[in-house]
RNA sequence: CGGGAUGUGGCGCAGUUUGGUCAGCGCGCUUGCCUUGGGAGCAAGAGGCCGGGAGUUCAAAUCUCCCCAUCCCGACCA
């Protein structure tokens, strides 16, 4: 290909709107134009790495069994009814109506599509298992669209789904996924870590998210730094040894004390002279059930997502201010367990043998000493609802844990059967017993890939492609356009390395050297060719964007030094 | 949706407080000359109903009201 010919567009100044280096580069090199908040067109140069992450996907999709298929993105709405997600959705479900008044979506997945596919398509145990797949555009009215191609409300996934006739089936699949999805990544030239995830409102019990180290990264992933461990997880799944309360105390009376407007845990603490471990923390939150008083040590912070699990919720926010007044009948900053009537208490593990604890007493300004759990307030459910952070104590091994920023570009799960049976999608197995189909969902956010390539692949002047997604692998800039020797041998290494299957963009655009030097690290060419002063004898300078290791060489060790600096 | 900010040529910005002297700058773009190893130089040009609408005023980029869009923080996130 030649420049003079190629859509090249680049920016010499970043766009103000581009926050992340991602999104800025991405803008800046000439791959991405924005066409609304959070929906892009990909430019040729973008296309091409799209494309190649596209073949990366569907070669280890085949690799295991996958069929690929095409689905519609245009779903009817009986299909989101018949599956509960109608209702459930909510405003990220992109809605229309046709010229009749019925109700469609744009499809965020599509669980119920392919679900509907295979309840018709499948009755038989002999037909499974089965994988198949898709690579498309998917919809979701994000509420706040970020980071360019990070999070958007057009995006291109992959998302494949297996049917099996039982729960070993249904394994093994998993596994298949989880082993593609890791040579997906390897072969994307990212350094990436599978990570233990809640499955979410998607359903299902078991998940992995693949994530992408990187502080643009909107997800936080806490592991273990013993490496014989090996543990790793989302934070909103991840689990700590639980921190043992000091058994030094015999329990006292319950005992309210007079605390002049201390409403948060460190003033409590330090108003007391009592270490926040000692406080608990009782937060109240509204759900589509009621209000509920979740309850953790006051060094420790609620993790939601545990917490809607436990109650199995679909709803949940933090109580407001009128609220917490009138179920508490005190401003907040008082709450607690002792007499609260009417809610749920959900408390975390490591609370309830906490002996002479410090809550709030419901009442302005005063707080209860001497709270013993079992006591003085009965829980509803006991169990592990804290948010992990950075250094506690790994609960399989005792190592540390230490916490991340991880872009999440794949994820994976075992589903179950929420849908089949849900959607009526069941089969016959070998006794002729009819069963549900046992499901798994996978999916990868390939626009999101290629986002979190450039997250991992830059420097200050631009990005720098793995080898494997790069646009083009070889740039050739001749220095002087006009001068007919570099002309000429700029061509003839054009040719040669056409004809020896590299994608080579010859940049002979009327442009001055400093010009096309700058723009080929901007757009991030893995290698370089400078055809200059040296034309005359024949050489060239080779140059390894990443490194800037450079070597001039003729024609007859060209090819080999390519393809050495590709292999970097 | 709540909080904050922005919207002036393709990009980055000034001008708005104090209405007129305001359509400006840098980059980019076009043409010519010149130059050619890291975003050159000189010269001549093209390009904007100042996000939209309604008002106030003799007069609005500038003041008022409404709307729209975009970005950031939060809530949200198969």
């Amino acid at each position: 290909m030649r420049a003079s010919e190629y859509m090249i567009v680049t920016l010499r100044e970043t766009p103000a709107e581009a926050e992340v280096v991602s999104h800025q580069l991405l803008v800046r090199a000439g791959f991405i134009r924005k066409a609304a908040a959070g929906i892009y067109t990909i430019l040729p140069l973008g296309q091409r790495v799209l494309k190649k992450i596209i073949a990366i996907v569907r070669e280890e999709m085949d690799r295991q069994g996958g069929q690929e298929l095409l689905m519609p993105i245009m779903q009817p709405a009986e299909l989101w009814m018949k599956s509960g997600r109608w209702d459930v959705y909510g405003p990220e479900l992109f809605r229309l109506k046709d010229r009749h008044g019925r109700d469609f979506c744009l499809g965020p997945t599509h669980e119920e599509i392919i679900t509907e596919l295979v309840r018709n398509e499948v009755r038989s145990y002999k037909q499974m298992p089965l994988l198949l797949y898709h690579i498309g555009n998917k919809y979701r009215d994000e509420i706040r669209p970020r980071f360019g191609l990070m999070r958007g409300r057009e995006f291109i996934m992959k998302d494949l789904y297996s049917f099996d006739i039982d729960e070993a089936g249904l394994e093994i699949s998993y596994q298949k996924m989880h082993e593609a999805y890791s040579r997906v990544f390897s072969r994307c030239g990212l350094e990436f870590r599978p990570v233990e995830a809640d499955s979410g409102p998607i359903g299902g019990n078991v998940s992995h998210e693949f994530m992408v180290f990187a502080d643009a990264g909107e997800a936080t992933v806490v592991y273990c730094d013993n490496p014989e461990c090996g543990y790793a997880a989302n934070v909103e799944k991840a689990i700590s040894k639980r921190k043992d309360n000091p058994a030094d105390e015999q329990p006292q009376p319950l005992e309210e004390v007079s605390t002049p407007g201390m409403r948060t845990i460190e003033e409590v603490s330090s108003f007391l002279g009592v270490a926040p471990e000692r406080l608990i923390k009782t937060v109240l939150y509204r759900t589509e059930k009621g209000i509920v008083a979740a309850l953790v040590r006051g060094d420790r912070d609620i993790n939601e997502v545990k917490l809607q699990n436990v109650l199995g919720t679909v709803h949940l926010e933090l109580a407001d201010e009128a609220t917490i007044e009138q179920v508490t009948g005190a401003p907040v900053g008082f709450a607690g367990p002792v007499g609260l009537d009417g809610v749920d208490l959900v408390v975390d593990e490591e609370v309830t043998d906490l002996v002479n604890g410090v809550t709030g007493a419901n009442r302005k300004d005063a707080h209860y000493i001497n709270v013993n759990p079992g006591r003085d307030f009965v829980p509803d459910h006991v169990t592990d609802i804290r948010l992990v952070g950075a250094g506690e104590t790994c609960a399989y091994c005792g190592g540390t844990l230490v916490a991340t920023r991880g872009i999440e570009v794949g994820q994976i799960f075992k589903l179950g059967t929420k849908y089949s049976k849900a959607m009526g999608a069941t089969f016959l197995d070998a006794n002729g017993e009819e069963k549900p189909i046992i499901m798994g969902c996978y999916g990868i956010g390939i626009t999101r890939t290629m986002a979190a390539a450039v997250e991992q692949n830059h420097d200050d002047y631009g990005i720098i492609w793995p080898a494997s997604l790069a646009p083009f692998h070889v740039v050739i800039v001749p220095v002087n356009i006009k001068d007919k020797t570099q002309a000429a041998l700029a061509e003839q290494v054009y040719r040669l390395l056409e004809n020896k299957g590299f994608e080579t963009l010859l940049d002979d655009r009327r442009e001055r050297p400093g010009v096309k030097f700058n723009d080929a690290d901007l757009i991030g060419y893995p290698v370089r060719i400078t055809v200059g002063k040296k034309a005359p004898e024949g050489l060239v300078e080779v140059r390894h964007r990443r490194t800037g290791e450079t070597i001039t060489v003729g024609l007859d060790e060209l090819v080999s030094t390519v393809n050495s600096f590709l292999e970097k």
